[in-house]
Order: structure tokens, then sequence, then C-alpha cells
DNA sequence: ATGGTAGGTCTCCTA
């Protein structure tokens, strides 16, 4: 059994169903989890997505905030929506495929913007969010998984468009950076897409408020497919869909896309 | 060094 699964934070899954549309019609994964979706789950768009071929659904949503969806054309059963640290947000929901795989898709804290958790709370809910997300798989080692999500952590070098310029920004700092191999060394995952792609500058995310995001690209890689390494070498063909930050009304992440043969 | 944009919502909070 082959599958193309994809990673996108919509920033609004409402505002941007056509969007999500024109991802399923032009690239078609079968299997494509959002993050930021920012609806209650009964809002969600569902009936837009079913025509396409993605009539299946599992969500966890809340009013203006978080919120994770997985969207699939191949059958899959919720396999638990876990509140890592405790937080009370919709921020992570796991299915599973009929031939046994699971998939976690993460929506990670972004952490506001002091990276010091005396004076700013939000960085230490990351903190939290990342140990406890550690913690959950030394538990249980995860096996024929796939974790996915816009984990808000660029972890390499070559991750951002400056890594001296990035080193006291969140989403970049040493102590996240540290935080985000923990939990890969948890759960022994194999970062697929730089396995795929292990030269060059990578982006998922370029910022809103850049005046050319495209010429200045100055983006970061926040957005990640991991494989559990019984199944890391079925995985290939990791892209990630540039273009469709240059979509009319686009989210300022780009989806990220992996293939598995299983 | 600063401010820049975007979405959702009991007008500011979050990213």
């Amino acid at each position: 059994m082959s599958f193309t699964i994809a990673t996108w934070n919509i920033n609004s899954v409402r505002l941007r169903a056509g969007l999500v549309a024109r991802l399923m019609r032009e690239e078609a994964p079968d299997i494509l989890c959002l993050q930021e979706c920012k609806s209650p789950v009964e809002k969600i768009p569902a009936e837009i997505f079913a025509p396409l071929g993605y009539t299946h659904m599992l969500a966890r949503g809340e009013k203006g905030y978080n919120g994770v969806a997985i969207l699939s054309k191949l059958p899959i059963t919720e396999a638990g929506a876990e509140d890592f640290a405790g937080l009370g947000h919709a921020r992570h929901i796991a299915g599973r495929l009929e031939n046994g795989v699971t998939i976690h898709n993460f929506y990670v804290p972004a952490g506001g913007d002091v990276p010091d958790r005396e004076a700013n709370a939000k960085f230490g809910q990351k903190l939290d969010y990342l140990a406890a997300m550690r913690d959950r798989f030394r538990l249980e080692a995860p096996a024929k998984s796939i974790l996915v999500g816009d984990l808000n952590i660029a972890p390499r070098e070559d991750d951002v468009w400056s890594h001296q310029q990035l080193l006291k920004v969140v989403s970049h700092t040493p102590e996240e950076v540290e935080r985000l191999s923990e939990v890969m060394e948890a759960g022994d995952w194999c970062d697929i897409t730089r396995r795929d792609i292990p030269e060059g500058q990578l982006y998922s995310w370029w910022s809103y408020r850049a005046r050319d995001w495209e010429a200045v690209d100055r983006g970061r890689r926040l957005d990640h497919v991991w494989a559990s390494p019984d199944i890391a070498s079925a995985a290939h063909s990791s892209r990630i869909l540039r273009a469709a930050r240059g979509w009319e009304k686009p989210s300022d992440h780009a989806p990220v896309f992996a293939s598995f043969d299983l």
C-alpha cells in the first residue's frame, strides 16, 4: 500500500477552505493534516472536502484558536486526542489507518516573543508541551507511526534564513532545539523531510510582515514530517509546496509532503 | 532599533 501525506498550517480552515480544496484538487494527498483551523469542529466545512474524495475527518477544535484536523481519502479511525502539558488546547489528534499505521497531528505552542519562561509564560508552556511529548514517547515507543505538524521550531542552521540572527528568536533558540531533539530521541523518530532533502536551506513558513516574502526569502522550517524507525525506510519523495505561499490570500505556511510505500 | 501583517472575536489576543 502506498499513500502520500501532507501537513499544512492553514491559519483558519473556514477562511481558506477554497485553498484547501485547491490543494486537494491539484496535489491530491491521500491524507491532509491541518493545524490552526481556528474553528469549532462542527463549523469545519467538511461538505466542501467530501466531494473531492476526503470523506473521512478527525478533528479537535476551539472557538478562535488552535485546532487540528485530519482529512483523509483513506478510512481512518480516531486513535486519541491528547492534552499535552494540560493546557486545555486543541493541539493534537491521532488517527489509525486500516493498515495499522498511526498518524499524530500536532500544533505545538508558538511560545510568544520572549525566550524566557520567567518573563513570558507562553514560552514556558511551549517548553512544557515539548517535555510532555517527550515523556509520552518515552512511555510508549512509537511503532508504525507518522508524526506531522507545525512544531513551531526550526532545528537546523539551514532551517532558518540566518542562524546567527535567530539564535535568540523564539523558534530557533538552543533551548527549544534541545527540547525538540529530546522528543525526537524519545521516540527514535526520523526527520523524513531532512533525510530526503539533506542539503541546503529549507523553509515552510514566511512571515506575513515581510514586504516581499519571496524576494527577501527570510523563512523558517517549522512544519515537519517524522516517522518511527520501523517505517522510516518506506518514506520517500518529500517536498515543500512553496508555491502555495504565493496563492491568493495565503496561509503564512506552505504544505509539506511525504509518500510512504508500505 | 523598530515595526511590519493577518485572523478571530463581547476591541485585544495570538501568531
